[in-house]
This record gives C-alpha cells, sequence and structure tokens, in this order.
RNA sequence: GGAGAAAUGGCAGAGCGGUUGAAUGCACUGGUCUUGAAAACCAGCGUACCGAGAGGUAUCGGGGGUUCGAAUCCCUCUUUCUCCGCCA
C-alpha cells in the first residue's frame, strides 16, 4: 500500500511512475483525493463536536461534585443534539475510511527508476545470462520422464493422496530435495541470514501485512473453520514477525531465512506450463528477507541477486537474470529480478527465483517502522528473494545432467548425499 | 475439550463511573553538583491522526453497548496463566 502523504504530495509522479506498469491510475488517484479531502473536513468537523462535548461532559461532573445538580442537569441536556451529531459523522468518517482504503488497495506499487515501461513479460530486459546450453548426445529426457525412470517423484500417488500438484518425493528424489534444501540454509546462513522456522498457516493479519489479502485471496488455501490461510510464501510469515514493530533506531540491517512448504492454489491455470514439477500446488522453498533503511535497501538487493547467483554458479546452472519491466512486476514489488534456469528438455526458461524490494509499500501496512536520529518515525524497506524454490532447480538439474549413465550430482551437494549419481 | 483467573505506558504495578493520558517505582534523556563518575536533586520521557500554529481527537488486549461522562459497568472475541482431560 502507498503512503497516502506520498499520493498526496506526489500525485504527479505517482501516477506517472504507474504508467511504466500500463496502469492508469489517475481515475482512482483522483477519486481517492477527493474522499480523502471529504475525511480531512469530516474529520475535523467530529473532532470539534467531540471536544465540545468532552468539555460538557467534565463540567457536568464538576457541578454534581459541587452539588449543583439543577445546573448539572441542564448541561446534560445539551448535550443530546451533539451527540446525535457526533454518531452521524462517525458512521461518515469510517465510511469514508472505507472508501480510502479500497481506493489504496487497488493502487499497485510505483516502480523503481531502473524499470523499464512494459505491458508483459515479452518486454522483460534480460541483463546476463551466465553459463551455456549442455550439449546432448542423444535425445533429452524431460524430467517428468527421468523422475519416473529412476523412480525419483510420484505425481501419480500424490493424485491419490491428495490431488494433482501434490507431488510424492522418494527415494535419491527425496534425497536430492532434502540435500538443497540444507546447502541453499546453510548458504543463507553464511551470508548472514538468521534461520527461521515458522509456521505454515497464518492469519488474516499476516496475509493482509504483506499484501496477499485482499489483493490475492482466491491464489490461498483457507482453513475456514479457523480462519487460517496456508502461506503461498515464507515471505508471509518471515516478514510477519516485523509487524507492527517500531525499530528504536536507524542503525539496523535484519537478515532472516526460512524453510517452507509453499502452498497455492493456481486457480486458472493449465496446459504444458503445468507439467511435471512446472507448476504446484505445494511445493518447498528456501526465502531470504530483509528489512533496510531506505539508504541501504537498493544495495541490499544487489546482495540478494549476488547472493542467488552464487547458488546457482554452485550448482552449475545455466541462467539469465531479467529485470521485469513494470507491467510483470508484482503488485507490491517496486523493481524484481528474475533468475531463470535453461530446461534442456523443454527447451525454454524456467524461472527459479524472483527478487524483489518493495519499499514501502509492505511496511506501510505491516506498521514496520523505526525512530530516526531527530526521533522521528519512519517507515522500513522490506525485501525477499526465493533462494531458491525446489521443484523447478530439481527439475533443470536433473535434465542438464542426465547421462546415458544416470543423472550427476553437482559436487556442491556431495556432502549432504551418500551418492553421487542417480542411476 | 471442561472449570477458574487475568490482560493498564519500555518494564513492574496502582486505579475499578467524573477534573486520570493514567499514581508510584525502575529504566531512559537533559540539567545542577563533581577533576571525572556514582549518589542526590530538578526537568523531560508512548503512539497515531487532524491542524501553518495554538491546539484538538483517539488510544488502558480487539470489537460492540450502557452513560452527560468508561481504564473502571455490560456483551462478545482474542490471548495468557492455573487446574482437569486428551495427545505427538
Amino acid at each position: 500500500m502507498l503512503e497516502i502523504q506520498r499520493i498526496r504530495t506526489e500525485k504527479e509522479a505517482v501516477i506517472e511512475g504507474l504508467k511504466k506498469r500500463h496502469f492508469d491510475a489517475a481515475p482512482i488517484v483522483e477519486a481517492l483525493l477527493t474522499k480523502d479531502q471529504e475525511w480531512r473536513e469530516t474529520k475535523t468537523e467530529l473532532e470539534t463536536i467531540s471536544a465540545e462535548l468532552n468539555q460538557i461532559s467534565k463540567l457536568v461532573g464538576e457541578l454534581f461534585q459541587q452539588g449543583k445538580t439543577a445546573e448539572a442537569n441542564d448541561a446534560k441536556e445539551k448535550t443530546a443534539a451533539l451527540k446525535t451529531q457526533e454518531s452521524e459523522l462517525k458512521d461518515k468518517v469510517s465510511a469514508l475510511d472505507a472508501a480510502i482504503l479500497d481506493f489504496m488497495y487497488q493502487l499497485p506499487n510505483v516502480p523503481n527508476k531502473l524499470v523499464k515501461a512494459g505491458k508483459s513479460e515479452q518486454e522483460n530486459e534480460i541483463i546476463d545470462e551466465v553459463g551455456s546450453k549442455h550439449i546432448f548426445e542423444g535425445e533429452a529426457l524431460p524430467h517428468w520422464e527421468i523422475t519416473k525412470k529412476y523412480d525419483l517423484i510420484d505425481f501419480e500417488l500424490g493424485v491419490k493422496i491428495t490431488g494433482a500438484g501434490f507431488p510424492v518425493y522418494k527415494g535419491k528424489g527425496a534425497k536430492l530435495q532434502r540435500a538443497l534444501i540444507a546447502f541453499f540454509l546453510d548458504e543463507a546462513d553464511k551470508a548472514g541470514y538468521v534461520e527461521h522456522m515458522v509456521p505454515l498457516l497464518v492469519n488474516e493479519a499476516s496475509g493482509i501485512g504483506t499484501g496477499q489479502l485482499p489483493d490475492k485471496e482466491g491464489q490461498m488455501y483457507h482453513c475456514e473453520v479457523d480462519d487460517l490461510y496456508l502461506i503461498p510464501t515464507s515471505e508471509v510469515p518471515l516478514t510477519n514477525i516485523y509487524r507492527d514493530v517500531l525499530l528504536p533506531n536507524e542503525d539496523f540491517s535484519i537478515k532472516l531465512t526460512g524453510f517452507t512448504s509453499c502452498f497455492r492454489r493456481e486457480a486458472g491455470s493449465y496446459g504444458k506450463d503445468v507439467r511435471g514439477l512446472n507448476r504446484l500446488h505445494q511445493f518447498e522453498k528456501v526465502e531470504i528477507v530483509r528489512i533496510e533503511h531506505p539508504n541501504n535497501s537498493e544495495k541490499a538487493l544487489e546482495e540478494m541477486v549476488d547472493h542467488v547467483r552464487g547458488l546457482l554458479s554452485k550448482l552449475g546452472l545455466h541462467y539469465r537474470i531479467l529485470r521485469l519491466c513494470g507491467g510483470d512486476t508484482g503488485f507490491a514489488s517496486a523493481i524484481t529480478y528474475d533468475f531463470e534456469v535453461y530446461s534442456a528438455a523443454q527447451e525454454r526458461w524456467l524461472e527459479v527465483s524472483s527478487v524483489s524490494l518493495f519499499n514501502t509499500f509492505q511496511a506501510n501496512r505491516l506498521k514496520l517502522r523505526f525512530k530516526t536520529e531527530d526521533k522521528k518515525t519512519q517507515l522500513a524497506h522490506t525485501l525477499n528473494g526465493s533462494a531458491m524454490a525446489l521443484p523447478r532447480i530439481i527439475a533443470a538439474m536433473l535434465e542438464n545432467y542426465q547421462t546415458d549413465e544416470g543423472v550427476v550430482i553437482p559436487e556442491v551437494l556431495h556432502p549432504y548425499l551418500n551418492f553421487t549419481m542417480i542411476d
């Protein structure tokens, strides 16, 4: 959620910035500011009446104390009309509140200066590509055939137990996944991210805090009996650790990491994009989250990008980095870098990580602030990134490292496994 | 799951219908004193919103109600603690 002060004072810049998303904010902003003006006027009016009412009440108290019952009763009678007015104004203010919030929820984050205007993923900028395509002697099998050949993942079994999109990892498949999780967590730990193990279900306030609610309600599984949501990413519990937090000074840099399963309904997905591990309802992911001073957040973003680069390089995967154009950047994000790994058999790029800087967009909802040198409170910046999502990494590894003898395991994972080849 | 108790400022803890944004202590900040420090003394010390400012409004777990007036009374939700039950 953007800051209302910013919309008031930098209206044109906000509208202009959102054009990079091909988002016409003008009508919403205009309507919002009209309501905001009305809200402020009504609020002032309400507070004047409340002040008057408070004063009379105080007087009544004093009069009763002095035994001047008649005068006290006189004063009491004056309040009736004021009270009616007060409650009408209260209703009006809360209606305006709701209307303003509703508009606020419709405005996405303003893109960072580096973000190019654009409508869809076709316009994303490729800012780097590392490695090269694996050359295969024979035919490269897609990962869903490799997993079947070596009995690594049983998709049908998942269908039996739960439904499509809930795979069962078996034997070396399960071990490989566990090794990758440990590797990713260890790397995050070395980079200074403090490991957390967090709840997989969150309440509504947490969903709102990081922006999943109300915008993306349909994407989350909802346990209605208890009104809890299954997390679509560990960003939600990790970032919400800092909901309603006022950091005592400016000297902070908070780095968190956590491994969780993630649950996504993926309503509306279909076709070959969802084949095998490409798109699942449940998948595993190691996330990195940072809470930073606004002056340091862009540097932090670079560090996170470098961290993910490091992971992919150590695994020896051929990858590229995209800076998403305005239209493809997530609703809450100011700037997002996507990492894609080339899938040899599918002959396409698979997104394996996404690193984003949210500026104050999440912090505003979270009420995540810090005290400045001169005792002012200011919103912090939040960032997060996948480091990394498991299924597509596994898919890419299986496809790229397949040989006639079996699938070769990259060396960095050897300490975590009691085999070096899947055969 | 059943029974009971509780939730007040950074912490501890009073208040239980009126002038209480809230006693007191601790912590913290500034000052006096001191060569320096401690002690003592004095002053300050939550958050959010509206307002150019003066100032105003809200806030004693959340929401609602009673009342001229609620931290205080009522309803409801949440959380915590104690006891019982169940259980990885």
